[in-house]
Order: C-alpha cells, then structure tokens, then sequence
DNA sequence: GGGATTTTAAACATTC
DNA sequence: AGAATGTTTAAAATCC
C-alpha cells in the first residue's frame, strides 16, 4: 500500500514530465539577462502602445502627441532593475511552450514529492529558483503574445469598424487594454523580481525585513519601471476623460481580453473587492509585500499601491480619504479592479504551472535516482550530509559549524545540514544502503519530529540505528519504558519503512535490545519493559567522538552561537511561514530542525556535564522525570514531535497520513495514540 | 584495507 | 502447542 504510493509518486506524472524537465537546459541562447528579456518585452509593450496611441492620434486629438514622445524617451533608460541571477535568465528565452495541462498540484501531492525526492535543501532552491525564473519568463512572453494578439485583433476591429460613427468606445477599450497590457507586463515583472528576491531572502539573513519588509517593499516598488506607471497614469486618464465624455459604460467591454472575468465587482464597493483581490495577490505571488503598518494591501510604506497610482501620504487617514477619492467605485476603478483580477488569475495559472513543473522536476529526479532499483524495495534514507550526533548529550554538532559567524547565510546551509528530509542529497540515494552510525549522527529526536510525516509516509529508512530507535522509542513514551510490542508498535506507526518486513526488523530490534547494555530490561508487573541507560547508551560513541578535536570544537561552537541561531531562525521562521507553501515546507521546517538540534545538543552538552544519565531525554520532556517504574500504559499521547511539527504540517493533509493512521491505530493499542 | 558497528538471518531458550 | 519474547551466534553490509 505504501509501497504504491511511493511508486504512483515516482512513475505516474515522472514519464511525461521527465522530458519536460530537461527542456530546461537552456540552449545556447545564454548570455541574455532577465533583465534584457523584460527590457524587450517592455520595448515590445511600448511598441504596442505607441501604435494604439498612434491610432488614436489619428482619430482624435493631437494631446497624445506629448504622451507618444514621452514615451519614446521613456523607453530608453531602464533603471531599477537589475537581473541578479544570469543562471535564470539563460534559459529565459526558451520558450519551450511546454503544453502542460494546468493542473493544479494539491499541497499534499506536494508535500509527497517532496518528501519522495531527497534533495538538499541547496538544490530544492535551485530548482525552485530555475524554474520559477523560467516559468516567469515563459508565462510573461505566453501571455504578452495572447495580449498582442487580442490588441492587434482589436485594432483590425477598430479599423473595420472605422467607418462606423460611433468610435468612442472602442477607443476606450484599446487603452483599456493597453492598460491592461501595461499591467500585466509590470505586475509579471515585479513578480518575477519578487520571486528572485523571495529565493535570494531564503538564502539570506531573515532577521531583516521581517517585521518591516520595508527594503523589499521598496525595492519592489522600485522595479516597476518608472516609465510604466507613468505611461499607465496617463493612459488611465485619457481613458477616464474619454470614458467621462462618453458616458458609455460600454467601453470596457475591450476588457474582456481572454478570460471571461465576471463583472461583478463593479456592483461592490471599491474597497471589499478590491482587498480581496490584492489579497489573494499576495498569498499566490509576493509574499514578501507585508502588509503595512495599517495593514491596508492597498497602503504600503506611505505610498498607496493602487495600480498606477503611487501617491504618498503621510498618515493613513489621508490615504484613505484618497482612496476613497481618486479610487472610488467608476469606471476606471472598476476596470482597473477587473485588470487585477486578471493579473491574479494570470499568476494562479503561473503559479499552477510552477508547482506542475517543480513536481515533473522532482518526479523526474526521484525516478532516476530509484530507477536502478528493480526491486520495489523501500528507499534508503540516505544522505553524505554531515549531522550532528545522534545522541543529545555529548555529542558534537558535526553539522553546526557552518561558520555561523554570518548570520546572513546560515539558512539554506543549515537547512541541508539539517536533514530535514525534503533537503537531503540525491546521489547517495538509489545507492546502497546507508545509515548515519549512531556515533555522529544528529539528534534523533529533532530529525524524527522534523520529518514525521514523511517517515510515516514515506517508506524511507531512516538513517538512525536499531539502537537509537529504539532508544527514541522508549524515551518518547511518557513512562520512558516500553514493551516490545510497544516498540513494535512505535516503529510501524512512525516509519512506513517498518510496515513491511516485519519479521526482519523485529528481530533487528529483539537482537538490539538484548546486545546492547544500554537497553535494560525491567521486570514488571505486568511483565517486562526495557528502559534505556542513558549512560550506558552514550558510553558506545565517545571514543570515536573524543578522538575527533574537530567535533570536540564543534560543541563550543554550537553553544556558542546556538542561541544566536534559533533566535535567527525564529525570525525567519516566522517569516517564512507566511509564504507559500513550498517557502514554507522547505524552508520552516529546516529552521525548525535546526533550531531543535541546537536545543537538543545543548541539552545535551548540559545532561553530559551533570552526569546525571539515567533520564536525559533529549529536548523532548521539560524535565519531570519519572521516580517509580509502575507500568503504566496509558494512552498519554507521546507524540511530543506534534510541537515543531504542527508549524509546518498544517496544510499538509494527505490522505495518506490519515490512512497510516489509522494504521497506526490497529497494532498499536498500547500507550500511542 | 581493516577494525568497529550495524544489520540480517537464524537457532535456540524462555515465557505467556 | 504455538506465539511472543529474549539470547546468542554468524555472516554480510557499512562506516570511518
């Protein structure tokens, strides 16, 4: 069962997209930047505009000849923008127009593919960041043509219906499309440049722009090329005049580009639907814009953010008494609204199509990396990446040291540090089995709490020991001793892995428990129970340990800097719940992990110092330890991990889960659940 | 390459 | 008697 949800992951959507992936090998075209394709785009858009505006000329009066040469000159510079990544733009201009039907990839699909696919956190972005860059640049040339096309077929339409007497209107739908056009092209463009920023933030330092997002914010509003808000400003209100003379509500009909957008906004107020949309903006796209200090989507650091508008206030008030002013509820507001709403729409189907490719690409990994195994057997977690120990007490962070001197880089390299296991190494995967030895090995408990769901999803072995499984196992329950059948159970209900072959690893586990002197078995009442002596448990690693000064080292310096750290990762933590999903699963989590293995290994140093063994258990319990062994097993629900978990899982419900649940509940009547 | 650990497999004893 | 639980041995796999 299990099984087959890994393989439906890994084979079904892998075959078709897999080429679809490759595609994003860049051709040779390289060496034009993001910024070069906007520049021509934009070019291409003032182009447009120009001839719309020509048109008009004709037809009407010559005011728009001040406006045409401004923007003639408009078009030269091009300042604010600056591509940071040339790696995105190189495969920018392939626009492989990969007919990918635009289904949309459900958190939980996600989350499987994620979880399926170990990759580095490292790498996760990279793609991420490729493929964003890439789908951003395909979206905005996809949807500038469409808009070229439709301008152009308005035009002929214009042209044809020249001789008609009443031209008005259509005028007033061009620049409305126009708008439109100008709209699109800059929301895409400060889009793109907010997923840049999105990916460049994750990368680096959160502790800024949290709270205040105020750099980003102005470096977003920075993109929009000057030349566009004011050629959108002066569009807007030619187009108001008209519309005015008019008094024809017809003419926005030239709005109705390619979507079918439904009217309905212009029976509401101005600032419901408008709210709603920017909204909604904002959870798909630019996650990075924090609502200002009013908390107004449309009122952003003194300047309000009205599409074309850019008016700045002082205080709130007087912004609200311009919105209601200059953005009450007519024509242009309506249009305008009607436009966002196609931006929105523009970048759900944008954003569709990333999540649809990132699966294709990561399905596509998965597939390569698992294809050499024939067998259906469970995957490996593996991963070369260095953790810490496995063990909360004496044992040195391998993985801490990240020169934490920076607190501006920290993120993604301990991200991967970390395993959280979205973010772990491709190549050793399909590979041979590996597991972390006991001895360095990261804290168990953060890893298993961090990456619950997956183990619990994912038959993927976890790169612990029977040893420190078991030990985890005993040390999560409340009375810090369990049954065998307790482990049993706590094994298959966290780790899929341990769902099949049961006779293999219980036996595993059996023969662990009697070798190691650390496991003591403890009479009972209601028979025997085995308990950890935590002592005895850390006594097998020390030699190799303390024969490594580097790791010796590493424990000062993780204490040194490990509250520095979390403190850092608290930030970003916070900040980076908020953005989408995938920010949130990729990169929370790996805080999140982090943040626990600081915890847990400072524990540790501390228990190690105290000597007082016998019931360090790691990060998890405050502390109340237990004075009698009485048996007791009560359904006391164990799952400490919910904790760090919680943060991150939320929106990660997949049916799955819920069917290991139940799963989990069938054997393990004991003290889970 | 070799020693130390872990995992896997299996035989066997004990307990329930 | 049979399954579950423990113990022990041995070999293969891994790790460092």
């Amino acid at each position: 069962m299990s099984n087959g949800l890994a393989n439906q992951n890994g084979a079904a959507s892998a075959e078709g997209v897999s080429r679809e992936a490759q595609a994003d090998s860049p051709p040779s075209s390289a060496g034009v930047t993001t910024a070069d394709l906007l520049h021509l785009q934009h070019h291409q858009a003032l182009h447009v505009a120009r001839q719309i505006l020509l048109q008009q000329q004709q037809q009407q009066q010559q005011q728009q000849h001040q406006q045409h040469q401004q923007q003639q000159q408009q078009q030269q510079p091009k300042p604010g923008y600056k591509s940071p990544k040339t790696k995105d733009s190189q495969s920018g201009l392939q626009v492989s127009v990969a007919m990918m039907t635009p289904q949309v990839i459900t958190p939980q699909q996600m989350q499987q593919i994620l979880q399926q696919q170990v990759l580095s956190p490292q790498q996760l972005q990279a793609l991420l960041q490729q493929q964003q860059a890439l789908m951003l640049q395909q979206q905005l040339q996809e949807f500038y043509k469409k808009q070229q096309e439709q301008l152009h077929l308005q035009l002929l339409q214009q042209q044809h219906a020249g001789s008609k007497p009443n031209k008005e209107p259509q005028v007033s739908a061009q620049q409305l499309a126009f708008q439109q056009q100008l709209l699109q092209v800059q929301q895409v463009q400060q889009q793109h440049l907010l997923n840049l920023q999105r990916q460049g933030l994750l990368s680096i330092q959160p502790g800024q722009g949290l709270g205040q997002g105020l750099p980003l914010h102005q470096l977003s509003q920075g993109m929009i090329p000057a030349e566009l808000q004011q050629l959108w400003k002066e569009v807007t209100n030619a187009h108001v005049k008209e519309e005015h003379s008019n008094g024809n509500h017809n003419g926005h009909r030239g709005l109705d580009l390619s979507s079918p957008t439904p009217p309905k906004n212009s029976s509401l107020n101005q600032h419901t639907p408008t709210n709603g949309q920017y909204l909604s903006h904002k959870r798909e796209g630019s996650i990075l814009e924090e609502p200002s200090s009013h908390c107004h989507p449309l009122y952003g650091h003194g300047v309000c953010k009205w599409p074309g508008c850019e008016a700045v206030f002082d205080d709130f008030h007087s912004f609200l008494k311009h919105l209601n002013n200059e953005h009450a509820l007519d024509d242009r507001s309506t249009a305008q609204c009607r436009v966002q709403m196609q931006v929105v729409q523009q970048l759900e189907l944008q954003l569709s199509k990333d999540k649809e490719r990132l699966q294709a690409m990561m399905t596509h990994l998965h597939v390569k990396s698992t294809e050499p195994k024939a067998t259906p057997q469970p995957l490996n977690l593996v991963s070369s990446i260095t953790l810490s120990k496995s063990a909360p007490e004496a044992s040195p962070p391998l993985s801490l040291p990240h020169t934490p001197t920076t607190p501006t880089a920290p993120l993604t390299p301990l991200s991967q540090t970390h395993s959280v296991i979205t973010a772990n190494s491709l190549h050793s995967v399909g590979h041979m089995r590996r597991r972390y030895s006991d001895k360095y090995n990261m804290p168990i408990s953060p890893d298993l709490s961090q990456n619950k769901e997956f183990y619990m999803n994912a038959e993927v072995r976890p790169p612990f020991t029977y040893a420190s499984l078991i030990r985890q196992a005993i040390l999560d329950s409340p009375e810090k001793q369990l049954t065998l059948n307790e482990i049993y159970n706590w094994f298959t209900r966290m780790f899929a892995y341990f769902r099949r072959n049961a006779a293999t690893w219980k036996n595993a586990v059996r023969h662990n428990l009697s070798l190691h002197k650390c496991f003591v078995r403890v009479e009972n009442v209601k028979g025997a129970v085995w308990t950890v002596d935590e002592i005895e448990f850390q006594k097998r690693r020390p030699q190799k340990i303390s024969g490594s000064p580097a790791l010796v080292k590493n424990i000062q310096t993780s204490l040194g800097y490990g509250p520095t750290l979390s403190a850092a990762f608290q930030a970003s933590m916070a900040e980076n719940n908020i953005p989408l999903y995938t920010t949130a699963s990729i990169g929370s989590p790996t805080l999140n992990s982090l943040a626990n293995a600081i915890r847990e290994e400072m524990n540790g140093a501390l228990d190690h110092g105290n000597s007082n063994g016998s019931d360090s258990s790691p990060g998890r319990s405050p502390l109340p330890a237990m004075h009698h062994i009485s048996v007791k097993e009560e359904p006391l629900d164990p799952d400490d991990h919910e904790g760090p978990l919680s943060l991150v899982t939320t929106a990660n419900h997949s049916p799955d889960f819920d069917h290991h649940r139940d799963y989990d509940d069938d054997p393990g009547h004991e003290d889970m659940l």
